[in-house]
DNA sequence: GCTGCATGCATTGCATGCAATGGACTTCCG
DNA sequence: CGGAAGTCCATTGCATGCAATGCATGCAGC
């Protein structure tokens, strides 16, 4: 920790996305405990970023206090029901957003292309059970939507909830037959948009995240 | 900061809440540069804790890193509308969810009784010009319908909109003739979820939202 | 008189020491 | 042999020291 004097700044902050990426990666696994003293010498740096790192995580929700320490977020069947809830409804919103501004004519017709490419290559890479880049692809094209709706407040509710979904649905990486599903729904989405028609975006958006959470559910228990 | 040995523990949780009321209550208001020294002193502990507070408090919005050090948030008219999107969206879930509730018998009388209360001394309040405790009991009707809705992740966005919207509105105290209208509109939420009606809630409560977004903007540039 | 620069200062970021807390392990007693 | 209590240790929470950074002030030059 003497040789790192050159980062003399923001080591918090990157303490901060390190630790973030190794998370969503899956490397501490949902339920983990994690030590200062463990992630410090990991990282290279003191305790102190450390620690400030923890508590800006545990504010996004990938981290919960543990008693002693800190461990990552462990969600349960219910709470990972209503964390896609929330989803759906911002979603909806976004896509409602998006769809007005289009109608409005303040989108670039390059942006919408974007998606659509973005929607192409999502289904691609799940078609080819490249299941990581899928969900890396998936995720641009619904924070597309968002970055569209022009709304940074929804933009960053969101992706919160989007961490903590990738953070606890990491190990059920099935990629079912919900393929051809979820690209209709893709497109049905794109196409809303498109059309600058906001009620159909909304509703498309908000029934997209709902089946994904249906999907995502355990086995039930039927 | 010796003799406060006492308190060994949580000083950073203490630390948050206190800051916290502060912020809401204006004795910082928005736009205030803070030091940690100057908290730290003012509350008796040291920079530690006061940094962490700061980080958590960022987290949720309420201050901004400002260069060197951190700042009250000051929202643009802008950004602030995009909040209240953002709340409607959140606000029209929560009614939904909750008259779902009611409608599945899920609820007790007793919770709706409490909630009509509310409604009332909320507007006994705005009546008498008791401003500061309308704002207060305001907030607890609308909590009090996220907290029917039985979702946690939605109650906790919401907390965090509604402390930003409390900053950035605190100035602006207007009681306008909109005391009728809010009441109406209280009254209307209220009686779709008593009946057990999840699309007139919902809707009900987006409308509530997006007119005190209108009330809440600036003259307007007419 | 104004602009640009240099210097000094206030303030933060990071590292580390110290004390307290919580948990785990061991041991003793029933 | 099982359970409960005591003790020890790992780990965190907080305080503070030190170095670096950015800002303001003042001076000099144009």
């Amino acid at each position: 920790m003497h040789a790192a004097h050159y980062a003399a700044a923001v080591q918090t902050e990157s303490t901060r996305r390190s630790l973030r990426a190794l998370i969503l990666d899956g490397r501490y696994p949902p339920g983990a405990r994690l030590g200062e003293v463990e992630v410090a010498e990991a990282l290279g740096v003191s305790r102190t970023p450390v620690r400030e790192a923890f508590r800006a995580l545990a504010a996004d929700g990938l981290l919960a206090a543990a008693g002693r320490g800190v461990r990552v977020v462990e969600l349960s069947a219910d709470e990972l029901t209503h964390v896609y809830r929330v989803r759906a409804a911002l979603e909806a919103l976004t896509a409602e957003l998006a769809a007005e501004r289009q109608r409005a004519g303040r989108l670039a017709p390059a942006e919408l292309t974007d998606l659509a490419e973005l929607a192409d290559r999502t289904h691609r890479a799940t078609v080819e059970r490249e299941l990581t880049e899928a969900v890396g692809l998936n995720r641009q094209f619904h924070r597309r939507v968002a970055e569209l709706a022009g709304n940074p407040v929804a933009l960053h509710s969101l992706e919160r909830l989007w961490d903590q979904i990738q953070v606890s649905t990491r190990r059920s990486l099935h990629a079912p037959d919900r393929t051809a599903l979820v690209d209709d729904q893709h497109r049905e989405l794109l196409a809303a948009v498109t059309a600058g028609d906001p009620a159909a975006a909304g509703a498309a958006a908000r029934r997209h995240v709902l089946d994904t959470c249906a999907a995502a559910r355990p086995p039930e228990k039927e």
